[in-house]
RNA sequence: GCCCAGGUGGCGGAACGGCAGACGCGCUAGCUUGAGGGGCUAGUGCCCUUUGGGGCGUGAAGGUUCAAAUCCUUUCCUGGGCACCA
């Protein structure tokens, strides 16, 4: 039988797959050009960490991106769809522990396994373009950014209290602590130490990285997130004097009830508490730090009936420096050393907090805001904190001036008298970058006994890392005991040095990475600029929401800082960001490796296909949301194709001939017309669900067609035609082996969308709901271009209705064109 | 405690002032010599009714409207975020 007299007997997915897999590779329909007489359209999805396999939660994330990205392909632009891995990180050296392999050959075997499964997917990667950020190319320009940073001052090493998991063996950063102690990658309890290490200054990055935020298209629950985890308050710091001659400086964002301050409180960590407190005190204090110090943070933080606020009276006082009252300075755990000066002055009528306080330890209080129309308040009787609006009262010459007059006038005030400035806080901390790990980038530093902290020249990257290293179960890195690693010579004087044993957190790696795509091989920097300009900023960039505060803020901080070297112009990394739901196990939970939930696509490729599988993860619901993965549907999806399968197979069977009626044409048309609209709209508002639905319903209606009379026409052809067109992002592999059938040229990837026009999506005629009292008792057919008088005549002239407003008085007509009828009727 | 999102058939979900349950799964009945995870047809929210039809239904209770799943108020539940940040 020759090749042209072969019957395409049915859908075969194993057939149908592997083959044009071939010959996408075999054009490169892929590859993309660095520019094209097209504009230049950057879809970004976050890249995966190489952990061995992809699990469907995979597929939601990469593939429905994937069908977004060959829209807009089809649509006109010269679409950038690329993938890279996220290669550095623990799991690698925890299986280098238990496997004895190494993490380097792990990792690049999980990398191969992972982009064949890409492949498997029928995603639309240019694999050209690939970024693994262990390789020395890649890292290196981690530890060139490092060294302009800290060039320009923006990285620097410092002591202090930081986050340290005992499983991890590392420290973390503030982001990385989730509920107060636990550890955001291993779920363990995380506790603080004392040690030096190394920071980026993202804090000087945190007014742009707030307002910034007004620019982009991001769901608002992100920029929320981000908002609050910057923190911006406004308020004044202001100075209290201490009878022994010290100031003591305090933030606060109510300058205006300074006159209702009755006591001080300093953290437990703050430097003054040995200085200022008395020897009678002296026991006391020195055993709730201690205490203080014991109790994890989190039960510090818990404030309840059953957990009290706790302190100790320092024996010290300090000057309220508006009335010249004499004020005790208190310890108490309820101030927190990391925000503001790590003291407070103590408004108890004004806060909450400093209310609890006084009324456990008998402190007086002072109101000094009266409510509108209420009680007057007393300080002895109040039984909570008064934070609203009123009339400033016992505040000397701002006393019946309206609170919020009063607040400006008083901070004006203190700052001639130099007591107070005004001043803005942050809960941002700086980025704690030094990682006590193996698998990352080496921080390019080394020490010297004679110059100090020395880095490493740029001529001298990458530092690389050592792949002999030994890994024992202990934990430790092992960095610290590779002796040619660790023992170097000094850059500046060649003496002998000791390298920086710790690496970088990851989250340095993903912090550019997007930019790299451009120039994935270029090697005099970390990107080339005039190509990175073509694709910035990226047009769309898909992830899950649990990086909406880790790796978007860095990632921000980060394009900023490139920004100010003079490598970009854009000062937003991601115009646009959609975040994905999580794809959970079918019991509802996350589907983690150690429990065996993960659900591998490979086998359901082989069973159902995986232009199915991808129908189907659209399918399940809206993308945002994701859910419990479930396998029931999946045949539907199949069904779905066979019924497209069938209805471009026989196309080629049916000659042009006449035409069917014209009528019937005009149907076809406005269903075609429709469907294009409804489809590209649901794309274009990642409503892929409700855009499967109208691919369905659309084959559904041709299947009907089919047999009728309308096969011969020309608009058929066109229909189906269409159908494969818009099949294409969807089902990249059937779509392409129905284009064939159609015997249109190779690759419906390159064609046009369909376009469509408002005027012929609409029906002829339409059926609207006729309704008395506002309860449908009848439907008409009318025009479509029916005014509403001619709808109100249409309906009255049906038997039902009539029968129905015999008798009756209409009191009211209400007639919506091309909506609905509704007769207002009394008795 | 505060903020956000969400509660709709047996299930996933659609509609987001104008016919509730599109579409899919599942289920029921029938058809079909390719006994298969096949195809096709019809049905499938609940209750009442001989048919015609009628009533009730979107977590709960009120309200606005000719008309409410949709808007407003109160409330309950679920998920997420923030939380002694001065």
């Amino acid at each position: 039988m020759s090749e042209a007299a072969e019957i395409r007997i049915g859908y075969e997915p194993a057939t149908v797959e592997p083959k044009w897999r071939q010959a996408w590779k075999d054009a490169a329909i892929y590859k993309v050009a660095d520019s094209t007489d097209k504009p230049n359209w950057m879809s970004l999805t976050m890249y995966p960490y190489p952990s061995g396999v992809l699990h469907v939660g995979h597929w939601f994330a990469f593939s429905i991106p994937d069908v977004f990205a060959r829209a807009q392909r089809m649509r006109g632009f010269n679409v950038m769809y690329p993938m890279g891995f996220d290669a550095f990180g623990l799991p690698a050296e925890n299986a280098a522990i238990k496997n004895n392999i190494h993490p380097a050959r792990w990792t690049y075997e999980n990398i191969d396994n992972m982009t064949r499964q890409f492949d498997l997917m029928g995603a639309m990667i240019d694999w050209d373009r690939k970024v693994a950020t262990c390789d020395p190319d890649y890292y290196r320009w981690n530890q060139w950014f490092f060294l302009q940073m800290l060039e320009k001052g923006l990285a620097y090493r410092s002591g202090g209290m930081v986050w340290w998991c005992p499983n991890d063996q590392t420290v973390l950063a503030n982001e990385q602590v989730l509920d107060g102690n636990i550890c955001e990658r291993c779920g363990a309890e995380v506790y603080k130490r004392d040690l030096e290490q190394w920071y980026l200054r993202i804090t000087d990055y945190a007014d742009e990285l707030l307002a910034g935020l007004d620019d982009v298209d991001w769901p608002e629950r992100v920029k929320t997130m981000q908002r609050n985890w910057i923190g911006r308050s406004e308020g004044a710091r202001l100075n209290f004097e201490l009878e022994n001659g010290s100031s003591l400086g305090v933030f606060t964002t109510r300058p205006d009830t300074v006159f209702g301050a009755t006591f001080m409180v300093i953290a437990p960590e703050h430097p003054f508490v040995d200085q200022i407190t008395t020897e009678e005190q002296r026991d006391a204090v020195q055993q709730y730090v201690t205490t203080s110090r014991t109790k994890s943070e989190v039960e510090r933080q818990i404030s309840d009936e059953t957990h009290k606020k706790s302190g100790v009276f320092t024996g010290a006082y300090a000057i309220n420096p508006v009335n010249d009252e004499r004020i005790p300075v208190w310890v108490a755990d309820y101030v927190l050393m990391s925000y503001g000066t790590g003291a407070i002055m103590a408004v108890p009528s004004g806060d909450q907090r400093d209310f609890e306080f006084a009324r456990q330890f008998d402190l007086p209080i002072i109101p000094t805001v009266q409510p509108v129309g209420g009680e007057p308040l007393d300080g002895a009787t109040m039984t909570e904190a008064y934070t609203g609006d009123g009339i400033v009262i016992n505040s000397g010459e701002f006393n019946g001036l309206p609170q919020s007059e009063a607040l400006p006038k008083m901070i004006a005030w203190l700052d001639e008298q130099g007591r107070a400035k005004a001043e803005v806080s942050w809960r941002l901390r700086d980025w704690l970058i030094s990682r006590q790990r193996y698998w990352g980038t080496p921080i390019p530093i080394v020490y010297c006994d004679t110059c100090g902290v020395v880095p490493v020249p740029e001529n001298q990257l990458p530092v690389e890392l050592p792949l002999d290293a030994e890994f024992t179960p202990t934990g430790q890195s092992p960095l610290v005991t590779h002796e040619s690693f660790v023992n170097t010579t000094c850059p500046t004087c060649g003496g002998a040095a000791r390298r920086e044993t710790d690496t970088m957190d990851t989250f340095m790696d993903s912090s550019w990475y997007w930019f790299r795509y451009a120039s994935p091989q270029f090697e005099d920097g970390p990107f080339d600029t005039e190509l990175a300009k073509k694709w910035s900023p990226v047009d769309l960039y898909c992830g899950g929401i649990e990086h909406a505060i880790l790796h978007l803020l860095y990632a921000r901080f980060f394009t900023r800082v490139i920004r100010d070297l003079g490598l970009t112009e854009v000062s937003e990394p991601f115009a646009r960001l959609r975040n994905q739901g999580m794809i959970l196990s079918v019991d509802g939970r996350k589907m983690s490796k150690s429990r065996g939930a993960q659900i591998g696509p490979d086998e359901l490729v082989a069973r159902h296909g995986a232009d199915a599988l991808r129908l189907h993860l659209m399918f399940l619901g809206p993308w945002e949301q994701g859910g419990p993965w479930n396998d029931r549907g999946i045949t539907g999806m199949e069904r779905f194709i066979r019924r497209a399968w069938q209805v471009a197979s026989e196309l080629g069977t049916t000659t042009p001939g006449d035409h069917a009626g014209e009528a019937d044409e005009a149907a076809l048309i406005a269903l075609m017309h429709r469907t294009i609209k409804r489809v590209s709209d649901d794309i274009d508002s990642f409503s892929f669900n409700t855009m499967v639905a109208a691919l369905i319903e659309y084959v559904n209606e041709l299947m009907k067609l089919k047999e009728t009379e309308i096969v011969t026409s020309p608009v058929w052809r066109e229909a189906v035609e269409n159908l494969v067109l818009m099949m294409a992002p969807a089902t990249p592999y059937v779509s392409e082996e129905m284009w064939e059938m159609l015997g249109k040229p190779f690759s419906v990837h390159q064609q046009d969308w369909p376009t469509f026009d408002p005027a012929l999506a609409v029906d002829a005629t339409i059926e609207i709901p006729v309704q008395i009292n506002g309860k449908v008792r009848d439907r008409v057919t009318v025009a479509n271009s029916a005014t509403a008088e001619e709808q109100l005549a249409a309906a009255r002239a049906l038997d039902k209705i009539t029968e129905q407003l015999e008798g009756k008085q209409v009191v009211k007509e209400i007639s919506v064109p091309g909506r609905m009828v509704n007769f207002v009727i009394r008795g």
